[in-house]
DNA sequence: GTGAAAGCGCTAACAT
DNA sequence: ATGTTAGCGCTTTCAC
């Protein structure tokens, strides 16, 4: 605490902001006062209360705080508007996202937005994202784009990383030559097999996401997991949603041989498995286990207690906000694609060794 | 279609548009166009530009379509920033979300999201919910404020509200004097518990949702409905999430006599009860049917088929909006606490006549 | 109905 | 290290 929020400027320690009650729990609206009241007040030009407060080098220490301490007392509040319009560049970073109702998009999201927040620039999102989203962001002159899951087609993501800093995250974009942070799906994959192996099992099946590169990579890592185990895979195709898990569930179960066990390609199908089993009669892990991928907070609940593929969302978010600060400072730094380890958190529904 | 996101100047009909593909579907960069080139093109003043592209009145209909079809034609995009600096008012509403997590403020959210572009304003969002949120948003100079499930503490709802148009939506506040769009918790929770009593159901249990006024409404209702039935009424305290609803399926399936039905206070809840009961070796609805409250898009899916009285999100959000808008145009308007009726959706869960 | 002029509140050379 | 001078791109009186 003891920051306040987009005014990197007066982020300085002023010493003069209660962080337990006081200010910083009061809503106030614009004092009306200008950064030439504050000038007047301190007793100098404007131009040195705008660089005082801007933290630039060049005003001597001591004036710096008298300006900041006069700021503070007047209870001002830069402009934003004429600080976007005077410097031509906004300190707003567009968040895109494709389905906010996804939860670990959402989770995404909600990660950006307060990460966000501690570099002096501040999040606007969209949440229905498609292109006319983008769109609107370029209009408003932001400085930056995040785009989590959205959107679909990679020709406009790839016009958007041509006008400005832009990482997508969730997805690997190194092909189109657009900075990306995503997970390391194959590692993902491998892990929730072999772990699946090691309890013993060798009726392991998998719920696939789909036809997109990630849903692919993780379906290739699960077979060449199961060949080198020299098992059979099993796959039901499906999409990364509930009833495409509920679907694959009342496919698996009706083969002659069940499987015992079930890696769904994310948690949100490994719900729609473990509530079609228990309607089909079938008790997860007792007759099945289960493994999912993502670890959305419901896979943490008391009743679903899902063992899933975590992909680390603070880590990816720090990543992809990192890469656009670094772009936004140097427009010609090489095109970097992150890839971060995902790791298996096991919990109740993988059960235990047969 | 045929309308420019954020850009309600050129918002009438220009016939320049492609609605299919064409300038719609590109992303492009503010061209460096200013009203100045505009004006200089058509050969006008720039006061006249700016005139005819707010559509404000006192510019002649052949003049304003000629700077219409000049400013499309050199692709002009207003400055967003000189905007609002000069007009001193913006053009963004902020929408605060509390837990973005929850699906169902997702749902309001979104909802806003998309709606508000049609008014000509456009949203930026917060997702992380609190004050702080509320007052960068103010520092921003937003032109009116959407809470949807936060922050929690009602003053500072009270006094954002007295800064700038607020509606908080998803809860009842006027008590507190703040404008206010929700769905009738009392009705909703009538609907489901008389719709098991119907059903033939006695042993009714409620899992509540806690101290918030909502919470409390509901389950005063189930309360009455039971006593209007001449039956004990069976409350199990919880709070909005899925592990309460866990945590009360095993309290009461517990008791000596156990329900044959089971109202949750929302469908978070709901999905806790049906998961831990699948657990406990009780199937829905055979052995015990289950109700919940909001209809978030989980609910629907096939595999938890969950009855539940729904919200009308779309109908809250619009009239949220249309709160907003009219207190933007005149703030001495008289304060307006809308609350809408939701609606029983029957599905799976809630079984068929004993 | 139209244009000229004066800012909005700030940043960024350019001086000193 | 500090002050002076121009704008940024738009809206908005105020004249005509």
């Amino acid at each position: 605490m003891g920051r306040i929020q987009l005014v990197p400027s007066l982020a300085v320690d002023s010493g003069g902001w209660t962080s337990s009650k006081g200010y910083m729990n009061e809503i106030r609206t614009h004092s009306g006062v200008t950064l030439e009241d504050v000038a007047k007040a301190a007793g100098v030009s404007r131009s040195q209360a705008s660089r005082a407060l801007r933290n630039d080098p060049g005003v001597r220490e001591d004036t710096k705080a008298h300006i900041l301490a006069t700021a503070l007392k007047l209870n001002y509040t830069p402009n934003l508007a004429a600080q976007t319009l005077a410097s031509r560049q906004s300190r707003a970073i567009g968040i895109v996202v494709g389905d906010i109702l996804n939860p670990f998009e959402a989770l995404l999201a909600r990660e950006c937005d307060q990460a966000l927040r501690q570099t002096g620039y501040f999040a606007m999102l969209a949440v229905d994202g498609n292109v006319s989203s983008v769109r609107a962001f370029v209009d408003q002159r932001i400085a930056g784009l995040v785009l989590i899951g959205t959107p679909e087609e990679t020709d406009d993501i790839v016009s958007a990383s041509k006008l400005l800093p832009t990482v997508y995250v969730g997805r690997d974009l190194k092909a189109e030559g657009v900075e990306s942070v995503s997970s390391d799906d194959t590692l993902g994959a491998r892990l929730a097999t072999e772990y699946l192996l090691k309890l013993g099992h060798r009726e392991i099946a998998h719920v696939s996401g789909g036809h997109g590169a990630g849903a692919r990579r993780r379906e290739a890592a699960y077979r060449e997991t199961m060949r080198e185990g020299g098992l059979q895979p099993i796959v039901a195709a499906g999409r990364y949603n509930v009833d495409a898990g509920s679907a694959a569930a009342d496919t698996l179960m009706a083969r002659k041989k069940r499987p015992t066990a079930i890696f769904a390609a994310n948690d949100l199908i490994a719900l729609g498995v473990i509530s079609r089993l228990a309607w089909l009669g079938y008790r997860v892990p007792d007759d099945v286990a289960v493994i999912g991928f993502d670890d959305i907070p419901l896979a943490a609940s008391e009743p679903i207690s899902l063992t899933t593929v975590r992909q680390k969302v603070p880590d990816m978010v720090s990543a992809a906000i990192d890469t656009v600060m670094k772009r936004l400072d140097d427009p010609a730094a090489p095109i970097r694609n992150m890839v971060v380890a995902p790791e298996l958190i096991v919990r109740r529904s993988s059960g235990t060794e047969l």
